[in-house]
DNA sequence: TCATTTGTACCGTTCGGTCTGTTTGAGTAC
DNA sequence: GTACTCAAACAGACCGAACGGTACAAATGA
């Protein structure tokens, strides 16, 4: 059969809306509008728009953890400096992005204590970005930036936990100089506890 | 002139409101009929919706700020301890908040990117709140508890922040261990920078 | 008395989703 | 190559409910 809307592009563009409207406030009939769809065929396409919002998170989720493998994939730096690094450039990113901080951030806060679906799917999101960043957390502890004598996984809950804070603190205020400052100083932190 | 509805107390009720069900999902009327008001009474109290929301952010930050300057205010705990114990308290309240988080970390999220009085109002309850956490931060850098060459003002960032990340991961996995081990490990890892 | 507060019907709009008829094109038979 | 089949894909009118908010009359009480 001819499929007319490559469900990928609109699952694309379903991440975009989601991620600057939110779930409750952005209507089926915004996203049909937007990808150029009919309801029939939206419907067709997904379940719901619960669904839909399902396999945007799940995209959303793996166009993450491949922009961070390769955020921190460069061998000649020092792991620390490549964490710090990366999210440092990702809250310099949140101006052009409109302040809209991190769907799988905005999804959970939003929605995932009253939908166990939708919590689940960003944990399981939150979750595999855990596991891309732990390696370098290990990495920077057997150079000497990490204390050695703390857990990897608790050290990279940390980390990434302050990200999804700040991120959200720099929303509110629509600046990112004092999320940038924090997060350089957790990391400061962690050398020697 | 009677007033039948304490306004007070309508805006207490707005707060569980809008903290249990977010913003866009929370419609007048549900609003009214949990207050027992009508709508001809709602709206003579309040502007709008979203002026009600304002209200109930800036009610809410003003409780926070009383329970937080309850919490460090015991003069025989060292500061440190006092900080760490109060987030760990807080942790350990979500299972019975049924893991809502914190109105202000919620609208932060959900609108402020988009809302800019919410923006706003937010953005004052957060400072409000790091105001009174800051002079606890500086008596720990006085009681060698916390380096005392980093900016007190970006280690109380830092601590909050933290503590909305963590916040919002434990919401989405319902469960508050992960949470609480990361925000031990930031206040330790404080201590020698 | 008269401004304020309240009750409620009502407004136009949008919500998520359904229904039904039409179009599409790969597969099959010849 | 052509004709036919048929399930999938699509268009869009339509559904009842809920949305935020208004209008206006009735009730209230200083």
């Amino acid at each position: 059969m001819n499929i007319k809307h490559d469900k990928e592009k609109v699952i694309k563009k379903g991440i975009d809306l989601f991620w600057c409207n939110g779930y409750s406030n952005l209507g089926v009939d915004k996203i049909c509008k937007a990808t150029g769809m009919t309801k029939g065929a939206f419907y067709n396409a997904f379940k719901s728009k619960e669904n839909f919002l399902l396999s945007c998170i799940e995209a959303y989720g793996n166009m993450n953890m491949n922009y961070l493998t390769e955020q921190l994939s460069d061998q000649n730096k020092r792991a620390i400096d490549k964490i710090l690094n990366m999210y440092v450039i990702m809250l310099e990113n949140q101006p052009s992005l409109n302040f809209t901080g991190c769907l799988t951030n905005n999804m959970m806060s939003e929605i995932s204590s009253v939908n166990e679906l939708v919590g689940n799917a960003t944990a399981r999101a939150f979750d595999n970005l855990l596991d891309v960043i732990e390696p370098m957390v290990i990495k920077a502890q057997l150079e000497g930036d990490i204390s050695p004598s703390v857990d990897s996984k608790t050290v990279t809950e940390l980390i990434h936990s302050t990200f999804f804070g700040v991120l959200t603190r720099a929303k509110a205020t629509r600046d990112n100089k004092k999320s940038i400052s924090a997060m350089t100083l957790l990391i400061k932190s962690l050398k020697t506890i």
